[in-house]
DNA sequence: CTAATGTGCGGACTGGCGCC
DNA sequence: GGCGCCAGTCCGCACATTAG
């Protein structure tokens, strides 16, 4: 199909994201019309300009994939070349692309992007969990200034959420019960949800785990971050620079009048997976990917997202894709849930 | 009541880069 | 240098709720 236009995202850490709108063209009976361009190596890589004719796939079924610019007589070539834009396009910062790296990102700590997208990442299912809380109410939210940062979340009333468009007493009340519920998650989540570069999921409970408390972790110095399970010098250093600066010591303490769960006790984990590598794929049918994940991993075990020779075992469910196949290839042992369930139990 | 709208769910890929 | 986490990305569908 051909590339209309290629336009830029911004995201929760400034990085500028270029993506290709494209002519809706149906693939294996879903339309597509935008697909990521990764970065600016990757477009020259493929070479694309806007106006261009590719070759687009869906990954695994799913992922929209630009493959190849398609040179034919009958598909002539564009003629724009797409550039970076040099001010970030929602709020005109600086856009920088620091030495060694590939991406480019909006340096402005005020964007309105940033904001959005860390709110938005905060309320998030595998975060704060904060059900109703998408797009939409994200875009009234912060476009009112009524949440400047993500301790304002606690501060909503509900005579806030009846003034926003689409809201009324159900709609409005079911966010609240929401946000409340939001408090009791554990001390991982809420590290994982202050959105420190370098710092996911799997890397915030290592850390809850460590030190037990906010607390803790806020008054760390280097060596003892560096004790922490997959944390090197980097991520060191970018949680170090986090609670140095002021605004968010205070946004932590915002966080802690609210009433959020600062402290936790360290994890016991089982150790009959210990050292068992696992993958997951397909549907399964007694649990949910996430409940599948926590049985592991409570029973010592680690559940990554790819198929290497270090997993161990690849866990198939129904219509399991790609890392299927790569376990056939690899030689990785593959099971199915109950034998998982079975190698749980000991 | 119906139509429109917003959101979660659930599947998964990718390149970059930090860690070991 | 390999591995795997991080951060970003996609879409259709089901469902709840609101506006009209």
């Amino acid at each position: 199909t051909k590339i209309e236009d290629i336009i830029v995202q911004v995201g929760r850490t400034g990085k500028l994201t270029p993506v290709a709108m494209l002519k809706p063209v149906s693939i294996g009976g879903t339309t597509v019309s935008r697909a990521t361009l990764h970065n600016m190596d990757e477009i020259v890589r493929l070479g694309v300009k806007i106006g261009d004719w590719v070759e687009v796939e869906r990954g695994g079924d799913v992922i929209p994939k630009v493959n190849r610019v398609v040179e034919d007589k009958d598909h002539l070539r564009g003629h724009k070349t797409f550039r970076m834009p040099q001010n970030c396009p929602v709020c005109g910062g600086q856009v920088v692309r620091t030495e060694g790296e590939a991406d480019h990102r909006c340096v402005n700590a005020n964007c309105p992007a940033k904001l959005r997208e860390t709110i938005l990442h905060f309320a998030s299912r595998g975060v704060m969990n904060i059900d109703g809380m998408g797009d939409a109410l994200v875009n009234q939210l912060t476009d009112r200034g009524l949440v400047r940062n993500v301790a304002d979340i606690y501060k909503i009333t509900k005579d806030d959420l009846l003034k926003l468009e689409r809201f009324a007493d159900k709609s409005a009340q079911n966010v609240l019960n929401e946000i409340e519920a939001s408090k009791k998650l554990p001390l991982d989540r809420v590290i994982y949800g202050l959105g420190i570069r370098f710092v996911g999921e799997r890397t915030a409970q290592f850390l809850a785990e460590h030190f037990g408390s906010m607390n803790a972790l806020m008054n760390a110095g280097e060596e003892d971050l560096l004790e922490v399970e997959e944390v090197g010098p980097r991520i060191a250093q970018s949680i170090r620079e986090f609670f140095q600066e002021p605004k968010n010591r205070e946004l932590v303490e915002q966080l802690r009048r609210a009433g959020l769960t600062l402290s936790g006790k360290k994890k016991e984990r089982g150790t009959k997976l210990a050292g068992k590598t696992f993958v997951l794929t397909g549907t399964l049918a007694h649990y949910t990917r996430d409940e599948a994940k926590k049985l592991i991993e409570d029973a010592g075990g680690r559940v990554s997202g790819s198929v290497s020779k270090k997993t161990d075992y690849v866990v198939a469910g129904d219509d399991a894709g790609s890392k299927l196949d790569k376990a056939k290839q690899l030689r990785v042992k593959v099971i199915n849930e109950s034998e998982m369930a079975n190698l749980v139990a000991g």
